[in-house]
DNA sequence: AAAAGGCGTTACGAAAAAGTCACAGCTTGC
DNA sequence: GCAAGCTGTGACTTTTTCGTAACGCCTTTT
């Protein structure tokens, strides 16, 4: 079971993935992103990075241009494009004097993008502004309606959950969840196909929303009983794997 | 992702100058406008731009605030109090973290602001919707607000909010609002079906003048309960979204 | 087959979130 | 400078949600 740290009123805690293949700025990064609460990852290369986010689901990337194996730019673009990691926040590094980096970097999608050397103090002031304008997702006063699409629908199967409207579907009937029981799904099904443990579960679903400590794990059995519950679902969509965890039913049928 | 700019149907091509000294950002800028259609011309000082702006007589000026020379909102001082660029549209650009400036910002007559940083793709929405809005300027007739043209005024079912007056309608009769629950309900009406969270509004209703998260988020819930009282709302059209914020009802059935 | 463990299910108290209200500090306009 | 109206806040109430314990079924193990 996974320890939270204590979050303050005004600070939000954060899961953060750092893909840097310099080890010295990797651990400064990392331990000061620690000491402001944050929860980092670490990985070195590329694609090592796609997976632990992937697997972690991070709130924020930071992503350095340069890497061993593929550019900074191809992770930043896989991520991008995948479902699995919609909303997320992307800062990225690069050396100095790379002028068309800047523009590809913007072009992709990044959120941020700091050119190195930086100082440190930037940058978490930089991290800190991201991350609250990822609470507010576009920031700044509504211009004009029809220019905030939301792409943010979720389709698999009979399911739809649109996180913007914070509401779900089920086969066209909507269901209503409270914060948790959707958080619940909506980890289960962006997974879908992927076994989550009960700790996991509680770590993501739960997210720093359990801040007080540990939880017991029965507590999840119980909210997947309510969820499965009003969704209509007797154990076909989230499916129990004894001794293991919950696995939303994959729409995939073998392996592509 | 890739982004295309390219000029829609209803595109009125319009003649742009880009205040900018970071050459970088200048180039992205001046080449996505481009490409949308537009008309470009650049500077990288105000002095410059100033001149730029009297010699072509631009519809938009995109201003960075910090410039070589002189601040961006002394630009915009000269060029709000120049005679000859009456109805010229400014957004301006600002490094983050500068809470004060933006305040001086909209005072002084910006029509967009912008944190760096920021996406390339919301600036460019922005400035589309800069010059949507088009040059309605002020001058409505307060008298008929139905027969204003969709410029400013927002209509949805019952519910009609006139910008440029400041006046609210529900089902034909006006109600009285103040200033924050004007847009407070601006706020919710134009992002109608999505949830906003208590931090979100602040954000966004209460702008630039809440500094810090000075602001109690229960504060909310007070002028939430005001505004549905005044506007004669049981629950049914402003919605609590529990654990979340409050959403506006949707106009749309939500399934498609 | 009995024991043990994992899970489904239920019910209930505690706690959190939202509704509501009154009041005080501040502007604003007169 | 006064009165009127906004706004923010704290206290209180109501509503809803959450966590846990308890019990029983089913599966696995010995």
């Amino acid at each position: 079971m996974t320890l939270h740290f204590a979050a303050t009123e005004s600070h939000h805690v954060a899961k953060i993935v750092v893909i840097e293949d310099e080890v010295d700025l990797q651990q400064i990064l990392a331990w000061n992103l620690r000491s402001a609460g944050h929860e980092v990852f670490t990985a070195t290369h590329g694609l090592d990075g796609l997976a632990l986010c992937e697997d972690q689901q991070p709130d924020l990337v930071i992503l350095d241009r340069m890497l061993p194996d593929i550019p900074g730019t191809q992770v930043l673009l896989r991520l991008r494009s995948g479902v699995k990691t919609s909303g997320l926040k992307v800062l990225m590094l690069t050396a100095c004097g790379e002028e068309s980096d800047r523009i590809v970097g913007f072009e992709l999608g990044a959120d941020d993008y700091v050119v190195k050397p930086f100082s440190v103090r930037e940058l978490l002031l930089r991290i800190g502004a991201i991350l609250r304008r990822g609470r507010s997702e576009e920031s700044t006063p509504p211009s004009r309606p029809e220019l905030l699409p939301d792409g943010d629908v979720f389709v698999l199967g009979d399911l739809r959950i649109d996180r913007a409207a914070h509401r779900v579907f089920v086969g066209g009937d909507e269901k209503k969840l409270t914060a948790l029981e959707f958080r619940l799904l909506w980890t289960l099904a962006s997974q879908h196909g992927k076994v989550l443990s009960r700790a996991q579960l509680l770590d993501r679903a739960w997210q720093d929303w359990n801040t007080e400590g540990a939880i017991t794990t029965r507590t999840v059995d119980t909210h997947i009983k309510r969820l499965r519950e009003k969704i209509g679902d007797d154990g076909d969509l989230i499916e129990t794997v004894r001794g293991v965890g919950y696995r939303y039913k994959s729409s995939d049928l073998g392996e592509p």
